[in-house]
DNA sequence: ATGAAAGCGCTAACAA
DNA sequence: TTGTTAGCGCTTTCAT
């Protein structure tokens, strides 16, 4: 419920559930479960084939359309289905085939949108081969990953799996209970472990790149949450890009993923000496768009900003942002595409690294007239 | 791959698969089937009760933390799990317990935020009962909406519903199967399926009143997708509101559902005879209002504009945006409350409509000068 | 073309 | 406390 209990609603408590034991003191002559439906028994294989006088090896047949059933014998067997309402049990139809047609995700964040598309992608991709998909939220729980990860595994086919913190000795250790395993955005090196990923070096440095283009010589980065993976890598980055320049120098600001992060650091931007800065994400890089403009800080007149991602709004801002895109929908499909490839005894491939694409809109510009040296 | 071909990759073809038969000639003396990994059998309950020297029983025991097995033994068959790499089968297990301990969520459309919200809180809330979730996507399909409930339902204990689509007689006829089934955003009257909605009508009526507290009589509703039932829900609720103002009237626009469709809607909405618009949703709010600026119409001296969701952006629109607010985690968690609770043999309990909440933010202001009379 | 029967890997009632 | 045994509902070999 809202916490401000404005959004009414007339639900229940969730209580109320009893456990164990039959509702009722009737021992049935149900043979040993209780079904979650006591009163209708659900039709099995073995009814239907009583109520069409066949076996169940008929029933089966007919039921997965083998074309060696008489005509008359299959239409028998389909009233008789259809009048018990008969739905296979995937369950046994999964033990008996040893397949479940279910390929599982885990990811860190759900929140995430780079994940939310990666989702879209492999249950799209998935779907197409008449396979399932099963999601599962780490929380970026490193304990929590790799827990979910085995037991999603043992419930599905194939496994897609975003594991920013599990240690890389650990999913070592487990790849081969995992297998067929698609990792993204990290790689298990001298393992056969397909790996997905977005280059996220190559992003900033183009992005670094253009800025230098530009005149810019002093970055500030707008940090991540440090404990991401992806903040370091693109610190990192952002630091190498530098060091090849002798004039570049960067400075670090740690700032957050969200837009009130990047609107709560405009203040230490502006007094900050630096001519360009570099968000860590878009989100970011829209929060100081605004609260540089509440200080009168003109973009890209007085200072440039670059953001990372390419979400859909970032076309939208004022100025609409410079970004870095990643291919998001397409990580999905791949993922996809790879482990189907891996479920049916094909070879690992190599491995991929998906370079963004710069998009310079109108939040970066020319290094503004007597900032090019140090101000101090 | 990105059809500009500017994401590069080094992905091979997603072909290569094998199908069907050993690939080695050798018949080799698995049973009867071929295992997915044939080199390392897999281990099952049987080796590891036979490596321990004890039953199949015993193991199970052991495997579920039964308190009834001598420590000596337990450590026994707990180092064969160890040694053999054990992993119980969950599908065995889901067989002989007569339930999966996953729960199915079928959705519209996974980039619809509201459902990405659905489906983070059900998957959070499903996971703390430990229970996975089964997501599949329907993409606006009422065929494919049917089918997949149906199968979805069968791979999983319970299910949860969005299928805007699916037209009623051919719910009814289904909700017995689907059962336990949570239903969201439709209800099935008269029948005992929990219904889970948001009270679009009462949003709309919310932002219809707070307009004309401002004075505005001549509205224009900038509609959504014409199949979509939500747009039809907001007109009608738009009509309804207006007819019950004598000097209220409501001109309907053709749009669509994106920040696009707003913008290309601006010339429109300015040559239009109305003094306040009534968006579709926040997108295209925005796009409306991003396109007013560009044609020098000032939000909201000119003009009133209202969107409809809240997300995340509308705060940071430019004005911000006046829009309803809809509970989204809250229909996800709220969603396996109601699912467990039948699960476990619980009353279906008292339907429920989130209340929309009106959030007056700067896109709204007083009609202008001399525009309170029509116009031509 | 059809049926009998032996699994798939696990759980649980019952006996010891 | 432990083992025996009979399922869970389906598929598939093998014989007819």
């Amino acid at each position: 419920m809202s916490p401000t209990g404005e959004h009414r609603s007339a639900a229940p408590s969730p209580a109320d559930h009893r456990t164990g034991a039959e509702p009722d003191g009737q021992p049935g002559r149900r043979t040993r479960r209780a079904r979650s439906r006591p009163d209708r028994p659900a039709a099995t294989i073995g009814r239907v084939a009583e109520a069409a006088g066949v076996s169940r090896a008929t029933v089966s047949r007919v039921m997965n359309g083998s074309p060696t059933v008489a005509p008359e014998l299959a239409a028998r067997v389909r009233a008789a289905a259809e009048a018990l309402n008969y739905e296979p049990s995937l369950v046994a139809r999964s033990l008996a085939l040893g397949r479940t047609s279910t390929v599982s995700l885990i990811v860190p964040d759900l929140a995430n949108p780079m994940f939310q598309d990666v989702l879209r992608g492999l249950s799209h991709a998935a779907g197409t081969h008449g396979h399932r998909l099963l999601v599962a939220e780490s929380n970026e729980n490193a304990a929590e990953e790799a827990i979910l990860a085995v037991e999603a595994r043992r419930r599905s086919d194939g496994l897609v799996l975003a594991a920013p913190r599990v240690p890389e000795a650990e999913l070592r250790a487990l790849s081969e209970r995992l297998a067929p395993l698609v990792l993204l955005n990290r790689d298990l090196p001298g393992s056969s472990v397909p790996s997905l990923s977005v280059d996220y070096s190559a992003g900033i440095a183009a992005i670094v790149a253009h800025l230098r283009s530009l005149g810019h010589r002093r970055l500030l980065y707008l940090a991540g949450p440090a404990a991401s993976t992806s903040n370091r890598d693109r610190r990192a980055a952002l630091r190498a890009a530098c060091a090849s320049e002798p004039a570049c120098t960067f400075v670090e600001l740690a700032c957050g993923a969200t837009f009130d992060d990047g609107h709560a650091a405009a203040r230490a931007v502006r007094d900050a000496d630096a001519t360009a800065v570099v968000a860590f994400n878009d989100m970011v890089a829209f929060g100081a768009l605004s609260g540089l403009h509440e200080l009168g800080v003109a973009v890209p007149q007085d200072i440039s900003v670059t953001g990372f991602d390419d979400i859909p709004f970032a076309r939208y801002t004022t100025p609409p942002l410079t970004t870095a895109s990643i291919p998001r929908n397409e990580l999905g499909r791949q993922a996809w595409d790879r482990l189907w490839t891996l479920m049916n005894g094909g070879p690992a491939g190599h491995n991929v690294a998906f370079q963004p694409r710069l998009l310079v809109r109108e939040s970066t510009g020319p290094v503004p007239a007597g900032r090019s040296a140090q101000r101090s």
